[in-house]
DNA sequence: TTTTCAAATGAACACCCGTTCAGTTAAATG
DNA sequence: CATTTAACTGAACGGGTGTTCATTTGAAAA
Protein backbone atom coordinates (compact mmCIF):
# COMPACT_ATOMS: atom_id res chain seq x y z
CA UNK A 1 0.00 0.00 0.00
CA UNK A 2 1.20 3.18 1.25
CA UNK A 3 1.45 6.11 3.62
CA UNK A 4 -0.98 5.96 6.24
CA UNK A 5 -4.05 8.03 5.85
CA UNK A 6 -3.41 11.62 6.65
CA UNK A 7 0.07 12.20 8.00
CA UNK A 8 0.33 15.66 7.27
CA UNK A 9 -3.43 15.99 6.89
CA UNK A 10 -3.96 15.51 10.57
CA UNK A 11 -1.82 18.55 11.16
CA UNK A 12 -2.91 20.50 7.99
CA UNK A 13 -6.55 20.25 7.95
CA UNK A 14 -7.22 21.48 11.81
CA UNK A 15 -4.97 24.22 10.43
CA UNK A 16 -7.40 24.99 7.62
CA UNK A 17 -10.13 25.61 9.67
CA UNK A 18 -8.56 27.26 12.56
CA UNK A 19 -7.52 30.19 10.40
CA UNK A 20 -10.33 30.22 8.21
CA UNK A 21 -11.95 30.76 11.31
CA UNK A 22 -9.77 33.67 12.73
CA UNK A 23 -9.78 35.56 9.58
CA UNK A 24 -13.26 35.19 8.96
CA UNK A 25 -14.12 36.38 12.42
CA UNK A 26 -11.52 39.61 11.78
CA UNK A 27 -11.64 40.33 8.54
CA UNK A 28 -15.46 39.06 7.31
CA UNK A 29 -15.95 36.28 4.78
CA UNK A 30 -15.87 37.79 1.34
CA UNK A 31 -12.71 39.77 2.58
CA UNK A 32 -10.68 37.04 2.95
CA UNK A 33 -8.88 35.25 -0.03
CA UNK A 34 -8.15 31.68 -0.11
CA UNK A 35 -4.44 32.82 -0.47
CA UNK A 36 -4.96 34.51 2.91
CA UNK A 37 -6.03 30.92 4.73
CA UNK A 38 -3.27 29.54 3.09
CA UNK A 39 -0.52 31.48 4.14
CA UNK A 40 -1.61 31.06 7.37
CA UNK A 41 -1.14 27.57 7.50
CA UNK A 42 2.17 28.26 5.93
CA UNK A 43 0.82 26.07 2.08
CA UNK A 44 -0.17 27.67 -1.21
CA UNK A 45 -3.45 28.11 -2.00
CA UNK A 46 -3.83 25.09 -3.85
CA UNK A 47 -3.79 22.59 -1.23
CA UNK A 48 -6.28 24.20 0.82
CA UNK A 49 -8.69 22.15 -2.02
CA UNK A 50 -7.48 19.20 -0.17
CA UNK A 51 -9.51 20.26 2.77
CA UNK A 52 -12.69 22.05 1.30
CA UNK A 53 -14.33 21.58 -2.13
CA UNK A 54 -14.64 25.42 -1.97
CA UNK A 55 -14.62 28.66 -0.03
CA UNK A 56 -18.31 28.25 0.57
CA UNK A 57 -17.86 24.87 2.29
CA UNK A 58 -15.28 26.44 4.53
CA UNK A 59 -17.75 28.63 6.17
CA UNK A 60 -20.55 26.45 6.13
CA UNK A 61 -18.97 23.73 8.05
CA UNK A 62 -17.41 26.57 10.70
CA UNK A 63 -21.02 27.52 11.24
CA UNK A 64 -22.79 23.96 11.06
CA UNK A 65 -20.19 22.30 13.36
CA UNK A 66 -20.34 25.45 16.22
CA UNK A 67 -23.97 24.60 16.21
CA UNK A 68 -24.09 20.88 16.55
CA UNK A 69 -21.37 21.49 19.00
CA UNK A 70 -23.68 23.65 21.20
CA UNK A 71 -26.68 21.66 20.49
CA UNK A 72 -24.71 18.67 21.77
CA UNK A 73 -23.29 20.58 24.90
CA UNK A 74 -26.52 21.66 25.86
CA UNK A 75 -28.03 18.02 25.64
CA UNK A 76 -25.33 16.83 27.91
CA UNK A 77 -26.35 19.45 30.60
CA UNK A 78 -28.23 17.65 33.03
CA UNK A 79 -31.88 18.17 33.27
CA UNK A 80 -32.86 20.06 36.42
CA UNK A 81 -36.31 19.88 38.60
CA UNK A 82 -38.29 23.08 38.35
CA UNK A 83 -38.78 25.62 35.29
CA UNK A 84 -36.82 28.68 37.46
CA UNK A 85 -33.49 26.39 38.07
CA UNK A 86 -33.55 24.79 33.92
CA UNK A 87 -33.82 28.32 33.18
CA UNK A 88 -30.63 29.57 35.55
CA UNK A 89 -29.05 26.47 34.29
CA UNK A 90 -29.75 27.70 30.05
CA UNK A 91 -28.17 31.21 31.36
CA UNK A 92 -25.15 29.98 33.01
CA UNK A 93 -24.86 27.48 30.22
CA UNK A 94 -25.10 29.88 27.11
CA UNK A 95 -22.92 32.59 28.22
CA UNK A 96 -19.86 29.89 29.32
CA UNK A 97 -20.68 28.19 26.09
CA UNK A 98 -20.23 31.81 23.89
CA UNK A 99 -18.11 34.05 25.78
CA UNK A 100 -15.21 31.49 25.15
CA UNK A 101 -16.06 31.04 21.35
CA UNK A 102 -16.26 35.04 20.20
CA UNK A 103 -15.42 34.05 16.38
CA UNK A 104 -17.77 31.46 16.20
CA UNK A 105 -20.20 32.99 17.36
CA UNK A 106 -19.60 36.09 15.79
CA UNK A 107 -19.26 34.33 12.13
CA UNK A 108 -22.74 31.91 12.76
CA UNK A 109 -24.25 35.59 13.15
CA UNK A 110 -22.52 37.77 11.01
CA UNK A 111 -21.94 35.57 8.49
CA UNK A 112 -25.45 34.09 7.00
CA UNK A 113 -25.77 35.93 4.26
CA UNK A 114 -23.01 34.70 2.67
CA UNK A 115 -24.51 30.97 2.58
CA UNK A 116 -26.36 29.65 -0.39
CA UNK A 117 -30.03 28.35 0.37
CA UNK A 118 -28.82 25.12 1.33
CA UNK A 119 -26.77 25.94 3.38
CA UNK A 120 -28.69 28.40 5.28
CA UNK A 121 -31.58 26.25 5.40
CA UNK A 122 -29.52 23.30 7.29
CA UNK A 123 -27.35 26.33 9.60
CA UNK A 124 -31.24 27.68 10.41
CA UNK A 125 -32.49 24.92 11.54
CA UNK A 126 -29.99 24.13 13.69
CA UNK A 127 -30.55 27.46 15.47
CA UNK A 128 -33.85 27.16 15.74
CA UNK A 129 -33.41 23.90 17.56
CA UNK A 130 -31.42 26.22 20.11
CA UNK A 131 -34.41 28.35 20.69
CA UNK A 132 -37.06 25.25 20.31
CA UNK A 133 -34.64 24.18 24.08
CA UNK A 134 -35.41 27.74 25.50
CA UNK A 135 -38.63 27.95 25.07
CA UNK A 136 -39.53 24.58 26.54
CA UNK A 137 -38.15 25.70 29.43
CA UNK A 138 -40.64 29.21 29.15
CA UNK A 139 -43.17 26.64 28.33
CA UNK A 140 -42.74 24.50 31.79
CA UNK A 141 -42.20 27.41 33.33
CA UNK A 142 -45.69 28.88 32.37
CA UNK A 143 -47.24 25.15 33.11
CA UNK A 144 -45.99 25.13 36.74
CA UNK A 145 -47.59 29.07 37.15
CA UNK A 146 -43.98 30.39 37.97
CA UNK A 147 -43.35 32.16 34.90
CA UNK A 148 -45.40 35.19 33.23
CA UNK A 149 -44.58 35.71 29.29
CA UNK A 150 -47.24 36.52 27.32
CA UNK A 151 -45.87 34.55 24.38
CA UNK A 152 -43.15 31.81 24.68
CA UNK A 153 -42.08 32.68 21.72
CA UNK A 154 -40.87 36.02 21.32
CA UNK A 155 -39.50 35.78 24.93
CA UNK A 156 -37.41 32.84 24.26
CA UNK A 157 -35.82 35.15 21.22
CA UNK A 158 -35.59 37.85 23.20
CA UNK A 159 -33.57 36.12 25.79
CA UNK A 160 -31.30 34.57 23.48
CA UNK A 161 -30.74 38.48 22.18
CA UNK A 162 -30.17 39.63 25.42
CA UNK A 163 -27.44 36.72 26.11
CA UNK A 164 -25.82 36.61 23.00
CA UNK A 165 -25.17 40.56 23.22
CA UNK A 166 -22.80 40.12 25.77
CA UNK A 167 -20.44 39.18 23.41
CA UNK A 168 -20.23 42.28 21.85
CA UNK A 169 -18.75 44.17 24.87
CA UNK A 170 -17.67 41.84 27.21
CA UNK A 171 -13.89 41.76 27.50
CA UNK A 172 -12.07 39.67 30.17
CA UNK A 173 -10.50 41.97 32.51
CA UNK A 174 -13.04 44.92 32.55
CA UNK A 175 -14.71 46.92 35.25
CA UNK A 176 -17.05 43.50 36.59
CA UNK A 177 -15.34 40.10 36.92
CA UNK A 178 -17.64 37.45 34.81
CA UNK A 179 -19.50 35.91 37.68
CA UNK A 180 -20.50 39.56 38.63
CA UNK A 181 -21.81 40.04 35.08
CA UNK A 182 -23.10 36.66 34.92
CA UNK A 183 -25.22 36.81 37.90
CA UNK A 184 -26.72 40.30 36.74
CA UNK A 185 -27.56 38.60 33.56
CA UNK A 186 -29.07 35.95 35.41
CA UNK A 187 -31.01 38.82 37.60
CA UNK A 188 -32.34 40.45 34.40
CA UNK A 189 -33.70 37.31 32.95
CA UNK A 190 -35.31 35.49 36.09
CA UNK A 191 -37.53 38.74 37.21
CA UNK A 192 -37.90 39.21 33.29
CA UNK A 193 -40.50 36.29 33.18
CA UNK A 194 -40.81 35.42 36.41
CA UNK A 195 -44.61 35.40 37.68
CA UNK B 1 -21.77 81.12 -15.12
CA UNK B 2 -23.12 78.07 -16.27
CA UNK B 3 -25.08 75.25 -14.89
CA UNK B 4 -26.81 76.03 -11.31
CA UNK B 5 -25.28 73.92 -8.47
CA UNK B 6 -26.43 70.49 -8.98
CA UNK B 7 -29.21 69.67 -11.53
CA UNK B 8 -27.80 66.15 -11.85
CA UNK B 9 -25.83 65.94 -8.74
CA UNK B 10 -28.79 65.95 -6.56
CA UNK B 11 -30.68 63.75 -7.74
CA UNK B 12 -27.47 61.35 -8.55
CA UNK B 13 -25.63 61.69 -4.74
CA UNK B 14 -28.82 60.37 -3.15
CA UNK B 15 -29.31 57.63 -5.14
CA UNK B 16 -25.31 56.44 -4.63
CA UNK B 17 -26.18 56.59 -1.18
CA UNK B 18 -29.24 54.36 -1.10
CA UNK B 19 -27.76 51.90 -3.42
CA UNK B 20 -24.70 51.17 -1.43
CA UNK B 21 -26.66 51.34 1.66
CA UNK B 22 -28.87 48.11 -0.19
CA UNK B 23 -26.35 46.60 -1.36
CA UNK B 24 -24.35 46.89 1.41
CA UNK B 25 -26.77 45.43 3.89
CA UNK B 26 -27.36 42.66 1.60
CA UNK B 27 -24.11 41.53 0.40
CA UNK B 28 -21.38 42.99 2.83
CA UNK B 29 -19.40 46.17 2.57
CA UNK B 30 -16.90 43.65 1.31
CA UNK B 31 -18.85 41.47 -0.96
CA UNK B 32 -19.79 44.58 -2.92
CA UNK B 33 -17.60 46.39 -5.63
CA UNK B 34 -17.97 49.97 -6.54
CA UNK B 35 -18.90 48.96 -9.93
CA UNK B 36 -22.30 46.94 -8.71
CA UNK B 37 -22.79 50.42 -7.03
CA UNK B 38 -22.71 52.38 -10.13
CA UNK B 39 -24.67 50.12 -12.19
CA UNK B 40 -27.71 50.47 -9.42
CA UNK B 41 -27.52 54.26 -10.08
CA UNK B 42 -26.76 53.66 -13.74
CA UNK B 43 -23.93 55.50 -14.16
CA UNK B 44 -20.19 53.89 -14.60
CA UNK B 45 -18.10 53.45 -11.60
CA UNK B 46 -16.05 56.27 -11.84
CA UNK B 47 -18.82 58.77 -11.36
CA UNK B 48 -19.62 57.65 -7.88
CA UNK B 49 -15.82 59.52 -7.23
CA UNK B 50 -17.77 63.01 -7.70
CA UNK B 51 -19.97 61.71 -4.81
CA UNK B 52 -17.62 60.16 -2.52
CA UNK B 53 -13.34 60.13 -1.79
CA UNK B 54 -13.47 56.29 -1.48
CA UNK B 55 -15.75 53.41 -0.84
CA UNK B 56 -14.65 53.71 2.70
CA UNK B 57 -15.91 57.12 3.26
CA UNK B 58 -19.09 55.71 1.65
CA UNK B 59 -19.68 53.36 4.20
CA UNK B 60 -18.33 55.31 6.97
CA UNK B 61 -21.10 58.19 6.19
CA UNK B 62 -23.96 55.22 6.45
CA UNK B 63 -22.99 54.89 9.36
CA UNK B 64 -22.43 57.90 11.03
CA UNK B 65 -25.49 59.86 9.45
CA UNK B 66 -27.35 56.75 11.17
CA UNK B 67 -26.35 57.16 14.53
CA UNK B 68 -26.81 60.92 13.92
CA UNK B 69 -30.29 60.54 12.89
CA UNK B 70 -31.41 58.30 15.68
CA UNK B 71 -29.73 60.48 18.64
CA UNK B 72 -31.39 63.39 16.98
CA UNK B 73 -34.59 61.89 16.82
CA UNK B 74 -34.26 60.82 20.89
CA UNK B 75 -33.41 64.18 21.62
CA UNK B 76 -36.61 65.04 20.33
CA UNK B 77 -38.63 62.95 22.32
CA UNK B 78 -40.08 64.72 24.57
CA UNK B 79 -39.33 63.62 28.55
CA UNK B 80 -41.78 62.25 30.78
CA UNK B 81 -41.87 62.84 34.51
CA UNK B 82 -40.96 59.17 36.10
CA UNK B 83 -38.53 56.76 34.88
CA UNK B 84 -40.74 54.03 34.40
CA UNK B 85 -42.59 56.35 31.88
CA UNK B 86 -39.28 57.29 30.25
CA UNK B 87 -38.08 53.76 30.25
CA UNK B 88 -41.77 53.12 28.25
CA UNK B 89 -40.78 55.72 25.62
CA UNK B 90 -37.40 54.98 25.30
CA UNK B 91 -38.66 50.82 24.60
CA UNK B 92 -41.12 51.71 21.61
CA UNK B 93 -38.74 54.89 20.40
CA UNK B 94 -36.23 52.20 20.09
CA UNK B 95 -38.70 49.41 17.82
CA UNK B 96 -40.42 52.76 16.28
CA UNK B 97 -36.57 54.07 14.85
CA UNK B 98 -35.35 50.57 14.37
CA UNK B 99 -37.81 48.50 12.49
CA UNK B 100 -38.31 50.22 9.37
CA UNK B 101 -34.35 50.57 8.87
CA UNK B 102 -33.17 47.20 9.06
CA UNK B 103 -30.53 47.86 6.52
CA UNK B 104 -29.45 50.86 8.30
CA UNK B 105 -28.96 48.68 11.43
CA UNK B 106 -27.60 45.68 10.15
CA UNK B 107 -24.80 47.91 8.59
CA UNK B 108 -24.20 49.66 11.69
CA UNK B 109 -23.39 46.49 13.64
CA UNK B 110 -22.15 44.36 11.16
CA UNK B 111 -19.78 46.40 9.38
CA UNK B 112 -17.78 48.01 12.05
CA UNK B 113 -14.81 45.50 10.91
CA UNK B 114 -14.46 46.94 7.94
CA UNK B 115 -13.95 50.91 9.31
CA UNK B 116 -10.55 52.37 9.75
CA UNK B 117 -9.72 53.04 13.10
CA UNK B 118 -10.79 56.99 13.27
CA UNK B 119 -14.19 56.15 11.66
CA UNK B 120 -14.65 53.50 14.41
CA UNK B 121 -13.80 55.66 16.65
CA UNK B 122 -16.55 58.19 15.60
CA UNK B 123 -19.00 55.96 14.98
CA UNK B 124 -18.40 53.85 18.64
CA UNK B 125 -18.58 57.52 20.28
CA UNK B 126 -22.27 57.88 18.55
CA UNK B 127 -23.37 54.45 19.89
CA UNK B 128 -21.99 55.38 23.48
CA UNK B 129 -24.22 58.29 23.41
CA UNK B 130 -27.34 56.11 22.62
CA UNK B 131 -26.04 53.94 25.52
CA UNK B 132 -25.49 56.33 28.18
CA UNK B 133 -29.36 57.79 27.14
CA UNK B 134 -30.71 54.43 28.36
CA UNK B 135 -28.41 54.26 31.33
CA UNK B 136 -29.44 57.55 32.53
CA UNK B 137 -32.90 56.20 32.35
CA UNK B 138 -31.60 53.54 34.84
CA UNK B 139 -30.20 55.18 36.94
CA UNK B 140 -33.12 58.26 37.48
CA UNK B 141 -35.14 54.98 38.51
CA UNK B 142 -32.79 53.83 40.67
CA UNK B 143 -32.79 56.92 42.33
CA UNK B 144 -36.74 57.26 42.28
CA UNK B 145 -36.35 53.66 44.20
CA UNK B 146 -39.13 52.17 41.28
CA UNK B 147 -35.84 50.04 39.93
CA UNK B 148 -33.86 47.12 41.60
CA UNK B 149 -30.67 47.08 38.93
CA UNK B 150 -27.14 45.67 40.12
CA UNK B 151 -25.32 47.93 37.61
CA UNK B 152 -27.11 50.07 35.13
CA UNK B 153 -24.45 49.84 32.51
CA UNK B 154 -24.55 46.17 32.22
CA UNK B 155 -28.57 46.05 32.14
CA UNK B 156 -28.29 49.10 29.49
CA UNK B 157 -26.18 46.99 26.89
CA UNK B 158 -28.45 44.00 27.93
CA UNK B 159 -32.25 45.94 27.52
CA UNK B 160 -30.03 46.90 23.96
CA UNK B 161 -29.25 44.06 22.64
CA UNK B 162 -32.42 42.29 23.48
CA UNK B 163 -34.46 45.71 21.53
CA UNK B 164 -32.45 45.53 18.61
CA UNK B 165 -32.32 41.45 18.08
CA UNK B 166 -36.32 41.75 17.22
CA UNK B 167 -35.05 43.32 13.96
CA UNK B 168 -33.15 40.05 13.29
CA UNK B 169 -36.53 37.67 13.15
CA UNK B 170 -39.63 40.49 13.10
CA UNK B 171 -40.84 40.73 9.68
CA UNK B 172 -44.40 42.23 9.05
CA UNK B 173 -47.18 40.38 8.18
CA UNK B 174 -46.13 37.16 10.85
CA UNK B 175 -47.38 35.09 13.43
CA UNK B 176 -48.21 38.73 15.92
CA UNK B 177 -48.80 42.40 15.10
CA UNK B 178 -45.87 44.68 15.58
CA UNK B 179 -48.04 46.43 18.42
CA UNK B 180 -48.35 43.02 20.38
CA UNK B 181 -45.05 42.46 19.62
CA UNK B 182 -44.30 45.97 20.92
CA UNK B 183 -46.35 45.24 24.16
CA UNK B 184 -44.66 41.52 25.49
CA UNK B 185 -41.13 43.53 24.97
CA UNK B 186 -42.04 46.20 26.79
CA UNK B 187 -43.35 43.97 29.34
CA UNK B 188 -40.11 42.12 29.48
CA UNK B 189 -38.33 45.19 30.37
CA UNK B 190 -40.07 46.01 32.83
CA UNK B 191 -40.41 43.62 34.58
CA UNK B 192 -36.60 42.97 34.76
CA UNK B 193 -35.84 46.59 35.94
CA UNK B 194 -38.61 47.21 38.52
CA UNK B 195 -38.15 47.06 41.92
C1' DT C 1 -26.49 81.37 -30.35
C1' DT C 2 -22.32 80.92 -27.99
C1' DT C 3 -20.02 79.96 -23.90
C1' DT C 4 -19.14 77.48 -19.77
C1' DC C 5 -18.44 73.85 -16.75
C1' DA C 6 -20.94 70.19 -13.87
C1' DA C 7 -21.40 65.56 -14.63
C1' DA C 8 -20.38 61.50 -16.62
C1' DT C 9 -17.67 58.37 -19.71
C1' DG C 10 -14.56 54.74 -20.73
C1' DA C 11 -10.12 53.24 -20.79
C1' DA C 12 -6.29 52.32 -18.19
C1' DC C 13 -3.45 51.24 -13.87
C1' DA C 14 -1.47 47.55 -11.03
C1' DC C 15 -3.13 44.02 -8.61
C1' DC C 16 -6.12 40.32 -6.46
C1' DC C 17 -9.83 36.65 -6.92
C1' DG C 18 -11.43 31.37 -6.60
C1' DT C 19 -10.36 27.40 -8.67
C1' DT C 20 -7.89 23.76 -11.51
C1' DC C 21 -4.27 20.66 -12.53
C1' DA C 22 0.10 18.61 -14.35
C1' DG C 23 4.04 17.84 -12.01
C1' DT C 24 7.13 17.37 -7.77
C1' DT C 25 8.35 15.74 -3.19
C1' DA C 26 8.99 12.75 0.53
C1' DA C 27 7.52 9.50 3.90
C1' DA C 28 5.60 5.02 4.99
C1' DT C 29 4.85 0.31 2.94
C1' DG C 30 6.20 -3.97 1.09
C1' DC D 1 15.83 -0.42 -1.39
C1' DA D 2 11.92 0.20 -4.54
C1' DT D 3 7.41 1.46 -4.80
C1' DT D 4 3.35 3.84 -3.89
C1' DT D 5 0.69 7.73 -3.22
C1' DA D 6 -0.78 11.51 0.08
C1' DA D 7 0.37 16.13 0.19
C1' DC D 8 1.78 19.96 -1.87
C1' DT D 9 3.66 23.28 -5.50
C1' DG D 10 3.45 26.74 -8.87
C1' DA D 11 1.63 28.30 -12.83
C1' DA D 12 -2.23 29.31 -15.27
C1' DC D 13 -7.39 30.40 -16.24
C1' DG D 14 -10.77 34.13 -16.98
C1' DG D 15 -12.35 37.56 -14.56
C1' DG D 16 -12.90 41.16 -10.96
C1' DT D 17 -10.91 45.03 -7.75
C1' DG D 18 -10.62 50.32 -6.22
C1' DT D 19 -9.19 54.29 -8.13
C1' DT D 20 -7.54 57.90 -11.60
C1' DC D 21 -8.01 60.92 -15.36
C1' DA D 22 -8.14 62.89 -20.11
C1' DT D 23 -12.05 63.42 -22.72
C1' DT D 24 -16.88 64.03 -24.01
C1' DT D 25 -21.60 65.61 -23.26
C1' DG D 26 -25.40 68.63 -22.74
C1' DA D 27 -28.04 71.93 -20.28
C1' DA D 28 -28.11 76.42 -18.16
C1' DA D 29 -26.06 81.13 -18.38
C1' DA D 30 -24.65 84.99 -20.99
Amino acid sequence: MARKQGSHADITRPRVRDAALRLFAQHGYAAVSMRQIAAEVGVQAGAIYNYTPDKQALLADLMRDHLEELLAAWDSVPTEAGAVARLRRFVRFHLDFHLPRPDQVFIAYMELRHLDSANFAGVEALRRRYEDALEAILRAGLAEGVFAVRDTRVAAMALIALLTGLGNWYRAGGRLPLDEIAAIYWDLVRKAVLA
